[in-house]
DNA sequence: AAGTGGTCTAGACCACAGT
DNA sequence: CTGTGGTCTAGACCACTTC
């Protein structure tokens, strides 16, 4: 028994050909085949794929559009070019899970609730040690600290603090109608580039923290810890958020097709 | 004041010029060029790139080179073409992060740590109505059930739960010396590419399994499950990962800079 | 030496956006 | 209509791997 073939036929029905006159792109037309093949079986991870010059010959397009083909198939992890030997079909790998962290609220349309959000208190401190730790300041250095309840149907779902370093030239007022680090950045002509560092840790809430939620103590968080620097390294904000751990998830897919 | 223009030099002292000859590929010099030139606001976001032409012409290499250079940014996220418009510098995007988990193995060599592995147990079992709802199969199907402790340093930080449909073709004996869902893959020819679905939870260690793990109970805990399909979408697998939540946390860096 | 991927060129035509 | 990015070609030379 030859249980390597499956029986029944795919949906996708290719013909092993390119047509240049259709409105797909020729490099797309091929990167589809050749997945398609690697489906099948013809190509079998650890094999190699025919070689460039062989398959712009056979379908009769340049070679440039051939490695664009392939340079699809590569950013998918499907394959891999080795210099010299072939592309080399990859073992589909499983292991590797990518989460993806983006903004509430439009995370929240994206998982089709209703996103809202509180300001509970804004004020000026002087720094402790831990938020001079994380800001790169002397401690005692004033800076503005946030902190806000985001909510998906009215159910507050995430505790949030964020401290900002204090600046004379920074206008607090707009910073209280959307306190959120990216507004900072987006507003501020003076940041080129950025970088981030994230944490993501399971915290337990503490009393307090529970309160706000307005769910039980000592349920489990997420706790997301968020630096942000400046081009010249310096950090421009450190945030933390608590998201409520019976509510919220994370979900990616993997694997060698997305 | 002039706020805008730092005043200390960066180390780069780059000139904005191509060098041909060097064995630094042109497209690369390029990429780095208009990214030196993004960080220091000579192009701010928001503005256009100068035409794929103009640049083409201004360091005299081809439009091709040039396109080759933006496409490093373009995945970069730096910049994004708009056809017929132009090459537009993004605002820096603080606010998404990505994390990676990787498998328990070499995430432990990459943060210097010892890990090792020790199988609790493998018994073939009936599926209950749980799994048989992940494996896609009726209640009462035969599947194989493993359970192991991930270590790193000789101290237990993941317990480990598997399960997979049964098949009297699949050797057991192997599976037991390596049970990760990769090794099936890669041992198994039949599975040309995969895909995979995760969701990270947050969860409270049970009595039962803070014992396995050494931990007191109700220590909060990241809980990881993935189902595992194969290319005619069946689940080939089913897992659940907890990893205690006092010794382990997940960093990323983001922004517009990786 | 032969095979293979990596880079690069100097054109070309197209589709879309803005005037 | 002009400017712009998107696609494609038919070559070329190089560096690396394998024989």
């Amino acid at each position: 028994m030859d249980y390597h073939k499956p029986e029944h036929s795919y949906q996708l029905n290719m013909s092993d050909s390119i047509d240049k006159a259709s409105i797909i792109p020729v490099y797309y037309q091929l990167a589809k085949l050749l997945e398609y093949k690697i489906r099948l079986g013809e190509v079998r991870a650890g094999e190699k794929l025919p070689p460039e010059n062989e398959l712009a010959e056979k379908y009769n397009i340049s070679r440039m559009t051939v490695r664009r083909a392939i340079a699809e198939l590569v950013t998918k992890g499907i394959v891999s070019p080795e210099k010299g030997r072939g592309t080399f079909v990859n073992a589909p790998n499983v292991q590797n899970s990518t989460f993806e962290l983006t903004d509430f609220i439009s995370d929240m349309h994206k998982r089709g609730l209703n996103p809202s959000f509180k300001l509970i208190e804004a004020k000026i401190l002087k720094a402790d040690q831990d938020i001079a730790n994380k800001l790169k300041v002397p401690t005692g250095t004033r800076h503005i600290f946030f902190r806000s309840i985001l909510s998906a149907n009215d159910e507050p779902l995430v505790y949030d603090l964020k401290s900002l370093p204090y600046n004379k030239q920074t206008p607090i007022l707009e910073n209280l109608y959307d306190p959120s680090l990216q507004n900072m950045i987006t507003n501020n002509a003076d940041f080129q580039m950025t970088k981030s560092l994230n944490t993501l840790k399971v915290a337990m809430l503490t009393h307090d923290e529970a309160l706000i939620l307005n769910v039980p103590a000592n349920l489990p968080a997420f706790q997301l810890e968020k630096v942000i620097y400046d081009q010249h390294d310096k950090p421009i904000g450190y945030g933390k958020s608590l998201y409520r751990g019976d509510r919220y998830q994370i979900t990616s897919r993997g694997g060698t097709w997305f």
